[in-house]
RNA sequence: GGGGUCUUAGCUCAGCUGGGAGAGCAUCUGCCUUACAAGCAGAGGGUCAUAGGUUCGAGCCCUAUAGGCCCCACCA
């Protein structure tokens, strides 16, 4: 009994079992082997509190693409998975969870919150990962990890107490990012400006007269943005250089409201020709003034809560909103005659990336990474090739931060994420970093310890992803093995993130880079070229899209069409037409084994195989270069394409069609156990080209069609062999498709009904393309409408109102019974000679130019001098033909 | 302000190191030809944004211009 494929495609039930016996079957599982070439990604891990959205099925597609792939040519094929516990993303959901039972955080206290994240976890930690399977990612599930896990938090601490160790990770009183509602500091990769509209209040401050009390004639006037913040004023600034001012050098002026005086100082920072030349300086928040703070030895005054009310230090303004406060203030300001104008001003403003409050600069005693040494080596490596990017173009990305990169703030005000490993003596103030919990104050003996309360940014722990994963900071076999991993793959939105953050990890911690080719993917977009987002309502759900259309489908659609690091908008239509090349896919084999019935055709001898066959099976070593080549660039789009193209246009269109006449002879013979062996070797071939990007279909149809090998994702990649390249045979073949093609096309113009069919004439006096077409006349009989095909070399037994088609080296007739419109027929002969003429004098042209001659490469000009002589005897044909038209 | 990127058929996009413009969808015309109408056959449709330059030769390299998108910086 042979198998059969049922009658329709349809991926439902077909994916999920399949996908379970590749588990159960440990095909995804990699285990050291010394006797085989590593080749490892690790993937970017999901957030626990994702749902699997487009650019996930992107991404996940691009590594299952290339890990299947590599493991296919032979390599042992880590796919390292993991999640993150992605900290503020998830304690927010936690918090707003909370929320809606009526619980506050810190009703619970630290404990009773971590118990509820875990538990969070243990809840929606296995959503995501589920969804990653639905796609078909070939992870290595024994491996699984978790940034929290046990080994990720030895790294973490690891490589925390080395780096404080090494005075590369300090704490330090700095202006640092300060989210209101989430109530933590941020890094500055946090933060997303955007545009609003707002105001620039114009307003003075009186000069310090003789007597120490607010002039009532000198003032000062400067602009603002936030006016509330003059609460915390301890100078203005001018340009050292600006003559207007050059007379205030070392005057005060008066601060009002706080009613006290501040000094003028001079300061480079500021531009001479915005506003009125003159700054307020707030060095407690905002950055620049921070800095220009600690130029003039600025005191800072802090007048700012950590929710964003003003502090004590605002006096009557205590307790109120920092927009309340402005109200207030401008108020009062007004009452005072010290606002001088208010003038609409559109400006950036830096918002958290995950809430978009509106993000307050504060001072605080935050920790950071110290990067000026740090990145240093990971800056090499991409300078100098160590690591590839790609696109080429992402380099200047990376370059444009890695020049302007500043220490990162990697504390968190958060309870979810990796615990600082710092301990503070209460007694003696000691600080104590330390990988093992501290009870006892090493410097005064004292047991008032307090850990850090606070948490490290998600990304410290993402960073180290490509070696905690593999079991560092222990130094095990698997790291040895598998490390450095090969390809990264990620959008380029998170670059700054976590590409560039891993990479100096790697050469820090590992000695040694974490991955030697980073892949870059854009944005998946909607159909109008928008970003996909919760907001606009407009996302499209991956697993939507594999429920009805599969997930090869899914696959297909996103990596057709797209290069490397660009985006891409999500058509249905797009969807539509993956889902009806897998039905071709399917019906083609299905076809083939319909032939085969219970036989396994027998391998025939190379004299057995006739032109069509020969022609296939040498346009798949071509395929197979092509695919593997490009796949090599990581041009996957490419790759598919090609794929594609040899399957639908050259296997199905063609090759299929072409041995139908063999297929259906009655009987055994030689000739059709070759179209049969031809048939089944070439899309066992294409399969395996096919399977990395669509893999469910591809073993579905692989494990039907043959009975020897256990999975086509083990099976062996195609390999181009020269051998079995048949450049006559691919001549010959392209040439009678050639005349049909011709003999079609003027069919459908002359309205010749499908039904009617006709003898046809070949005439050549090339005794091998006589040949050619001898061979091949069973061909034209089924595509070419033929009764008959008769080859000869010269016109005998043609009428002489047959309808004709020029190919390269022959003619081609058809009489038909009914007389043709003759006035059609010259001009469609007459239109072809036109297309002969233009094609022959820009041959000419080329030829004739002495410098293109002496210039071009020869094989260039014989190839052009072949086409010109080519068409030159085709124009002699055509023009032939109209001169018998014009006897009739 | 700095940088990147895009502008190719009605739509969405490919086009690898410069050597006669491609795909999918859409449109038009025929076909239920026993694998597939989720299909088959055929057709129409592009001065490759504009202007220069390099070259024997430019969609591709260089310069400028126009428009779109993105990233970084964040002048109050």
């Amino acid at each position: 009994m042979h198998k059969e494929l049922a009658k329709t495609y349809d991926p439902k039930g077909m994916e999920d079992r399949i996908y379970k016996n590749w588990v159960d079957s440990g095909y995804f599982h990699a285990e050291v082997d010394h006797s085989k070439t590593p080749f490892t990604i690790v993937i970017p891990p999901p957030n626990i509190t994702g749902q699997l959205h487009m650019g996930h099925a992107l991404d996940e597609t691009m590594q299952d693409i290339l890990i299947r792939y590599k493991r296919m040519q032979g390599y042992n094929a880590l796919w390292q998975p993991g999640t993150d516990h992605a900290s503020i993303a998830t304690e927010v959901k936690i918090i707003e969870k909370l929320k809606e039972e009526g619980i506050d955080k810190a009703d619970l206290g630290r404990e009773g919150f971590l118990k509820r994240a875990w538990a969070w976890k243990e809840e929606y930690g296995g959503r995501i990962v589920n969804q990653l399977k639905k796609l078909g990612s070939s992870c290595d599930w024994d491996r699984e990890r978790f940034t929290m896990d046990e080994g990720c938090n030895k790294a973490v601490t690891e490589v925390f107490c080395k780096m404080h160790e090494k005075g590369w990770i300090y704490k330090g009183s700095r202006i640092i990012n300060w989210c209101p509602v989430c109530n933590t500091s941020i890094s500055d990769a946090e933060v997303e400006y955007e545009e609003q509209a707002g105001h620039l209040w114009h307003i003075k401050y009186p000069l310090v007269d003789a007597s120490g009390k607010p002039s009532e004639t000198e003032f000062l006037t400067f602009a603002t943005t936030r006016p509330e913040t003059m609460l915390g004023d301890t100078a203005v600034a001018v340009n050292p250089n600006d003559d207007r001012y050059k007379k205030l050098h070392g005057r005060m002026v008066w601060l009002p409201l706080v009613n006290k005086p501040i000094p003028v100082v001079t300061d480079e920072y500021v531009d001479m020709e915005f506003g009125t030349g003159v700054v307020k300086i707030t060095p407690a928040h905002d950055p620049n003034d921070f800095e220009v703070g600690k130029r003039h030895d600025l005191p800072e005054v802090n007048i700012m809560n950590d929710d964003a009310t003003i502090n004590n230090n605002g006096g009557k303004y205590a307790g109120m909103d920092r927009y309340e406060a402005r109200k207030a203030i401008v108020a009062d300001l007004e009452a005072l005659g010290l606002l001088v104008k208010i003038e609409d001003y559109t400006h950036n403003v830096g918002t958290h990336d995950r809430c978009g409050t509106t993000i307050e600069p504060l001072i605080k005693a935050q920790w950071f990474v110290k990067m000026d040494e740090l990145i240093k080596p990971a800056v090499k490596a991409v300078k100098e090739g160590d690591i590839k990017l790609i696109p080429p173009r992402m380099d200047k990305i990376y370059f444009n931060w890695t020049d302007n990169i500043r220490d990162w703030c990697i504390s968190r005000q958060l309870w979810w994420g990796h615990r600082i490993p710092a301990y503070y003596c209460k007694d003696c103030g000691e600080v104590i970093v330390s990988k093992d919990n501290v009870n006892v104050c090493p410097k005064c003996g004292s047991s008032h310890i307090e850990q850090d309360p606070d948490t490290l940014d998600t990304w410290f722990s993402s960073a180290l992803w490509p070696f905690s994963t593999l079991g560092w900071p222990e130094q095990t076999e698997d790291l040895k093995y598998f490390y450095p991993t090969d390809v990264l793959v990620t959008g380029y939105d998170i670059i700054f993130f976590w590409v560039i953050r891993m990479i100096f990890s790697g050469y820090e911690q590992m000695g040694e880079k974490p991955f030697k080719t980073v892949l870059f993917h854009g944005l998946v977009r909607d159909d109008q070229g928008r970003k996909m987002s919760k907001s606009l309502g407009n996302g499209i759900d991956p697993l939507e899209i594999i429920d009805k259309y599969g997930a090869d489908a899914l696959r297909l659609t996103l990596i057709t069409g797209n290069a490397p690091g660009n985006d891409m908008r999500f058509y249905m239509s797009r969807v539509e037409a993956s889902r009806n090349f897998a039905n071709k896919v399917w019906n083609a084999s299905r076809f083939i084994m319909m032939n085969m019935g219970d036989t396994d055709p027998a391998k025939p001898s190379d004299s057995d195989l006739k032109a069509e066959d020969k022609w296939i099976i040498s346009k798949l070593q071509s395929v197979i270069k092509d695919a593997t080549e490009n796949m090599d660039k990581f041009e996957l789009g490419i790759a598919v394409q090609k794929v594609y193209d040899f399957i639908w246009d050259e296997f199905c269109d063609w090759y299929i069609e072409m041995v139908k006449p063999r297929l259906y002879a009655e009987g055994e013979s030689s000739d059709k156990n070759a179209a049969l062996w031809t048939l089944k070797n070439v899309l066992i071939d294409a399969l395996k080209l096919l399977h990395p990007y669509m893999p469910f279909i591809t073993e579905e149809i692989f494990m039907t069609l043959q009975s020897k090998e256990a999975s086509i994702m083990i099976s062996s990649w195609p390999v181009y062999d020269e051998n079995r390249v048949y450049p006559k045979e691919e001549e010959d073949v392209e040439l009678i498709k050639e005349a049909v093609r011709g003999i079609r096309n003027v069919r459908t113009q002359m309205n010749v009904a499908p039904s009617k069919k006709a003898s046809i004439f070949v005439v050549s006096e090339d005794a091998g393309v006589r040949e050619a077409f001898e061979t091949g006349t069973v061909y034209l009989k089924g595509l070419a409408y033929a009764t008959e095909v008769i080859v000869q070399n010269d016109m005998q037994g043609i009428a002489s109102d047959a309808v004709s088609v020029v190919i390269p080296g022959a003619n081609i007739y058809i009489p038909f019974a009914e007389l043709v419109d003759i006035a059609k027929e010259r001009e469609r002969l007459a239109k072809e000679e036109d297309r002969l003429r233009s094609e022959i004098s820009r041959a000419e042209g080329m030829l004739s130019n002495e410098r293109f001659t002496s210039k071009a490469p020869a094989a260039k000009v014989q190839e052009e001098r072949d086409k010109l002589e080519k068409y030159r005897q085709m124009l002699n044909e055509v023009s032939a033909q109209i001169g018998k038209l014009g006897n009739i």
